[in-house]
DNA sequence: CTCTTAGATGATACCGCTCCCATTCTCGTC
DNA sequence: GACGAGAATGGGAGCGGTATCATCTAAGAG
């Protein structure tokens, strides 16, 4: 009762034409009669027949696959503590569709950016599962071993939301212009003691953020001493550590940014433990606009970064540059963020 | 520049043995001497040859493939509504995780439960993927159109969290004991009437939730008339226009049980706005425990859904079998729930 | 010491497609 | 009317593995 799956010479046989113009037909080649194309069409749709994938990757030069790189740690992290991965979430969302309109899957693989075998585990997926492209995750977009390992390989790459020019095509939001419309928006209610939760400096994301606060801040005439700069990890644990040690400053802020979402919530914590009003006595800014922001009491004030259009417009670009046959993919693309003003950000108490 | 990958004959090649010896080694046959095996190994780790997964599926009667079918419309409404998509993020977590160590991938497809293509949709993946197993998650393994198409190919599938039995393996959890726990819990805090806004019916765990509830607070002799029952169909809306119909009863209920996470939400936004205090006022009690009522104000009691565990349990059965070369999967798996009794359900007001 | 037998290895035919290269056919051209 | 260009089709060689089967070796039996 296994049925087994039609193959491309059942298809020939029935449109009694041969294998070569089946393929034709299935890969919309110029020069076949419409009479021939119409009983390939017939016999495909009477067999229900759908060309195998492995069988395409061996022969052809396209797999019809990309793959999607991310970072191990993170991830994971994020998935034990179930706070879920809105990250990894709108990516599916973007990509996924994104292939599937144009026959494509994609596939998505964890690495571990702190492993020395790092290398070896992207050679094996590159080797072993052939992607026509492949869409880099902060923080491995800029690391230099896995852009070695796709450039030595000639693999088509997009990076997804990094600031760092020079190292191959990216779709990207302005970290720059948000973190400085963030930075306004609290002076624009008239906080001047600031302070900032950086996230991890492997990601120049971060750096960028902290970089342009400071020179924002500078710009209105509020430099910002050293001690207002907490140094966290993206981690709900670095939120609260930072949280606590800038309220502990003889001149406690009025408001904190935090350069993620679980650091934000983790600074909601401390405040609500120390019957801190939010936004009444403190105000709180958050960077990704993930789910848990929204939903949080009060609901935050953050940068909102377009995932699902930068994965989708990067699987885009892998897509069309693999059906033209090329290796190169072509320039940057800037998505627009938005500052999502809610209910934790308010008037600097007098 | 473009370096292609090493093939099995190049570590043939190198390890001066024959291509087949190679296939053994890989593979972890029987029969090989110690001395070639390690002459293969070193070849292939010098190499940095991973066989590629294309030409296994052509070749062998294994794709190291396992494709998890969601139900189209719920996965992208969500998506779209950015509430994101627990379940999913779940899953992954849980099946991919567990596909890594075998060497196996997991990939996901949408499919669309009211589409008349539906059972061609189902037959393109299978015949263009070609994988090993299938993972089917509510409604689509309850479908007879997707089970059939399954069984007429003789892919083996697990079915998740479905209480519909002799339908081919499935790993659940105890629908009927966990609504009784919660209405138990709901009992034992003194309210009697309680109401419940009911899943869309076609998933059978939704009827099986209500025909629980219905006899457990009969047993307790509280029978639940028919207008305390609300059908929903899962969204936040439904959640929202069910909490209005019922509040606004004669005799309007105390406690009200969701049958998910968002109806539940919707459930608290309408107290909220009606200034009714939870659970003062209103018990609310949820199904799922997705992200969202942990960070919800109040947070709220839900009977947990043990997804990531289910996930990687279905792919561990399927991989097993599929390692065995067995076309049938060996029987069913129960696994807990938890009933998760957070600050939204209270005594029962007098 | 020959015969059996199981273990260890290799040769080779596919798997289902795409790609390169004929081959045939139809025109328009001089 | 012979000839070349280009369109329409087909033939057949791989792609990189696995599976079947043949071959060869060495250990144990009589």
């Amino acid at each position: 009762m296994a049925k087994r799956p039609a193959t491309i010479i059942h298809v020939a046989e029935k449109a009694r034409v041969s294998v070569k113009t089946v393929s034709r037909v299935l890969n919309d080649e110029p020069n076949v009669t419409p009479d021939l194309k119409a009983r390939v069409l017939a016999a495909v749709e009477k067999l229900g027949y759908s060309p195998s994938k492995a069988a395409r990757t061996m022969a052809g030069s396209r797999s019809y696959l990309l793959v999607a790189f991310n970072d191990r740690r993170l991830t994971l992290d994020n998935w034990r503590s179930e706070r879920g991965n809105e990250w990894i979430d709108q990516m599916l969302y973007g990509a996924m569709l994104r292939c599937e309109q144009s026959g494509y899957h994609l596939m998505f693989e964890l690495v571990d950016r702190e492993s020395d075998q790092l290398e070896k585990q992207i050679t094996a997926v590159l080797s072993s599962l052939q992607p026509d492209g492949v869409i880099l995750t902060p923080p491995n977009c800029e690391n230099p071993v896995v852009l070695g390992a796709l450039k030595k390989r000639s693999i088509p790459f997009v990076r997804l939301n990094t600031p760092v020019r020079g190292q191959g095509p990216r779709v990207y939001m302005d970290d720059r212009a948000a973190a400085r419309q963030a930075t306004k928006h609290l002076l624009g209610l008239g906080h001047t003691r600031i302070a900032m939760i950086a996230g991890d400096y492997k990601f120049s994301s971060s750096i960028l953020r902290v970089e342009t606060f400071e020179a924002t801040m500078e710009a209105a005439g509020h430099p910002v001493p050293e001690a207002r700069i907490y140094k966290g990890d993206f981690t709900f644990e670095a939120g609260v550590a930072g949280a606590r040690a800038l309220l502990d400053l003889p001149d406690p802020p009025t408001a904190i940014m935090a350069s993620n979402d679980q650091m934000a919530l983790g600074v909601v914590s401390v405040a609500q433990a120390r019957g801190l009003a939010v936004p009444g006595d403190l105000s709180i800014l958050s960077y990704d606009d993930t789910i848990g922001v929204r939903l949080s009491a009060p609901s935050l004030t953050a940068v909102r970064q377009p995932v699902a259009k930068m994965a989708e417009k990067a699987a885009d670009m892998l897509i069309t540059a693999s059906a033209a046959g090329e290796k190169q993919i072509a320039g940057n693309t800037l998505v627009p963020f938005e500052l999502m003003v809610r209910a934790s950000t308010g008037p600097a108490p007098k």
